[in-house]
DNA sequence: TTGAAAGCGCTAACAG
DNA sequence: CTGTTAGCGCTTTCAA
């Protein structure tokens, strides 16, 4: 059905092996003859069958990225920045969802293999120990979880909970609350030091809720023990959490940022476009997608440096925060 | 590195062939021998190259999947649908992003078509003919646009457009406003002819505003022209375009729906989390994301009849509609 | 039930 | 600058 490069030899005239220089290495053949080749695979509609190709290169020119749900919406602006940045470099980026299921995420990472040259595992679910076993058939590049030998990208969360925790003491509010997430997130585990650390040094008080579902539901469902609490700063685990109990609140007649002063984690286009709009900490995911795909290409040409990159993370004042009532 | 078949052949004393055989046709070989190749397979880590496979069977067991935009709300559901559908049926799902880009599309399906089995175009931003010509290399399916010759998926805008438009018309309000979509949408012209004919119907005035980006953006950007247009209310493409609408309005001092009335579509988490909870005409996503993989591996198994699916769309009344002012 | 041989579409030395 | 040859990892006749 498609033309493959004989077709196209045999319609110019010329050796199978010409037409392959002509389009992986047009400078070492005759301007007249590339031209000739070109427009007759141009006519055929050939196109080089890069999976062919990559049999003999070893370069299949793409790279997997595997997220545990794509429809969180902290995934998205990443994938985007990291397929962008590929395609300045030739590579393409084939995406794959786990459904937050390890065994689903080693499978995929399976199949990703032999067709990627290197996969970009984004928060993965899978114990350190499977990584690095299954990092000895294709490079890897991690976001959001430290493994020892593998390049990493961080994200500073610790230092995105100091800042808003400071932000809220600056504000004058001496007790806080923390809307932790999920018992197994590593980021949770990190705001919780930090925002303890922080409280103590502002001579706040800090308590700890939770742990709680990373959804608006789960924030929704705190929302009385805020109230119960006596906290007027909350700092949550995400930004859907602080939607959800924001919704809380105002359902019991708590209002924000007049009563309480709520800060959420991530910057995603929910909290831009919630009512109040949301302070939140911005994660530089835009930059952890770029910065991914560079360490996972540089790694597949050498073979792969063990790179810890750690981004900073920035407080973005909106709505959601104001002055503690004296 | 990575042991090949050639690896295990040897290692188990037997030829290629009856390793091949061992993985792809099992009966074929006598189970002594099979469980001595698998057993050393085992141990060397052997992962069938399913490139390779491909090039001699012509069939990869991975299908692609594109979509205009990944971070908008509406696709999430049906790439989730699909890939879960597509693992029971051993096939793997590849995402990919054309950033709203025709170009980037088209490159985007050249490069797919030799490494997957079929793509499901959503949303394609693309025209016909170009797709009718890319639909000679690889197994379309399309969702969420009509070309005929193809199979297609369409959730059914024009009734929903249709529900909305009568929703409104029925709170009372006489002048209309649409917020188109994007002009390389399908599902925009359908929701204008709709949209306009139910109008008339009821006889309320319609004014057709845009093209506006399928964003936040598009509907922050129209507001001015809604305003002006005098519409109290309003249709618009997505969820998305509606949240920035009602934000728009909002600086403006018009408020929703006191003054005016709102009508989203898709029925995105966003959606739900706005506040006023939009009104919305949810779209049959999960349905379309499980019908479109059962198409395309089908149309990949005879060579593709062309069937029209039409899913239908339901009117979800929330909170930025209500009565039109005397 | 297994082996031998050919070939999928392409690239990569090596000659010429 | 171009043709020859070999081979990437795998499947698939065809014989044995």
């Amino acid at each position: 059905m498609t033309a493959t490069i004989r077709d196209v030899a045999r319609a110019s005239g010329v050796h199978v092996s010409t037409v392959s220089r002509t389009f992986s290495a047009p400078h070492l053949v005759n301007a007249e003859t590339r031209n000739r080749v070109l427009a007759v695979a141009e006519d055929l509609g050939y196109r080089p069958n890069r999976a062919a190709r990559a049999l003999t290169t070893g370069r299949t020119h793409n790279i997997g990225l595997i997220v545990a749900d794509i429809s969180n919406p902290f995934f998205p602006p990443l994938i985007k920045a990291a397929q962008a940045h590929a395609r300045t470099r030739d590579y393409h980026v084939f995406v794959a969802d786990t459904d937050e299921d390890p065994q689903v995420e080693e499978e995929l990472i399976q199949t990703l293999t032999k067709q990627v040259d290197g996969v970009l595992l984004c928060s993965p679910r899978l114990s350190n120990r499977v990584i690095e076993r299954l990092h000895a058939d294709v490079p890897f590049v991690v976001v959001n979880r430290r493994i020892k030998g593998m390049p990493t990208i961080l994200m500073d969360v610790a230092q995105g909970a100091r800042l808003a925790i400071e932000h809220l003491t600056g504000l004058g509010h001496r007790r806080l609350a923390l809307a932790a997430g999920p018992s197994g997130s590593w980021t949770s585990g990190q705001m919780r030091e930090a925002a303890a650390a922080a409280a103590a040094a502002s001579g706040a008080e800090l308590v700890i809720l939770g742990p709680n579902a990373p959804t608006e539901q789960g924030g929704l469902a705190v929302a009385a023990e805020v109230v119960a609490s006596g906290a007027t700063g909350v700092l949550t685990y995400n930004d859907l959490v602080a939607i959800g109990l924001i919704e809380g609140l105002y359902e019991r007649g708590v209002r924000v940022p007049d009563d309480v002063s709520v800060v959420g984690v991530d910057d995603t286009l929910s909290g831009r476009l919630n009512r109040p709009k949301l302070t939140t900490v911005a994660m530089p995911t835009s930059a952890a997608g770029r910065i991914a795909v560079d360490l996972l290409l540089q790694s597949v040409g050498d073979g792969g440096t063990s790179t810890l990159t750690t981004l900073e993370t920035r407080l973005v004042v909106r709505e959601s925060t104001g002055e503690a009532r004296s």
